[in-house]
DNA sequence: CGGGATCCTTCAGGATACTG
DNA sequence: CAGTATCCTGAAGGATCCCG
């Protein structure tokens, strides 16, 4: 919760498309990849555990998700052969080093529900 | 960079609808938002300057944008009485909180570049 | 239980043209 | 320069059914 003045920049800031910045936007600003991170963070998850851990998700986006994951490495996928199908979805180390600022952000936005309720409530009284 | 380990949990992790996480991953999954709030952290900018320092977005959806960031109450907008039109985009204090976790998590994007491009190269590889 | 395959809807967001 | 108004499409994502 520090101050930060604004940087005083000599030319403009110019955000280019394959900076960093909007890199791991484009990764987290799809609707579930961020948040299937965040729970396998807290320990790998079977299938159902992770649809249930995140209500409102469908059975198609939650494999669509992981597929993406698994394909971008950060994700690994484990097969128990027993009856009925057991899977199990756990984080890679690459995985794991995304979920630093996630957590990061997650936590900021635990801790200050407050600013998220103004922003709320400003939306509501503009309609 | 620390370790991060596994937090063990009682219960399965539920994130449910409302719970901050998800709200602001809500704000700023929409595509220009998290961007605008970037760049204007670096200094209040007009809306041609604004427009330069992200190329790709549209004179269409920076209007949008800022009117929805106005309406949350993020972003002030100024308006000087001169020809040709002068209109100024800077952050309100609420505004000023959000940039703490953007701030971070752009950061952490800018000192991990090696770890996004190793997601990228996984999903090269993948087809 | 896990998940593939389809179909369908929505709407974010781009292109374009026009006003002051 | 800043902004509004249309038009339009691509793709995200939901519902459903079926399979091992």
């Amino acid at each position: 919760m520090s101050d930060l003045p604004p940087i005083p920049v000599t030319g403009p800031l110019i955000v280019e498309e394959t900076c960093p910045p909007r890199r791991i936007h484009a990764l987290l600003s799809t609707k579930w990849t961020s948040m299937v991170l965040y729970c396998l963070s807290f320990g790998a998850l079977r299938t159902g555990q992770l649809q249930r851990s995140m209500p409102g998700i469908s059975q198609k986006m939650l494999t669509q998700t992981l597929r993406e994951l698994e394909r971008d490495g950060l994700v690994a996928r484990t097969v128990f052969q027993v009856m009925p199908p057991m899977v199990e979805y756990s984080l890679t180390p690459l995985g794991w080093r995304f979920v630093e600022p996630l957590r990061a952000l997650y936590g900021w936005a635990d801790d200050n529900c407050d600013a998220l309720d103004e922003l709320m409530d400003n939306r509501q009284r503009a309609g």
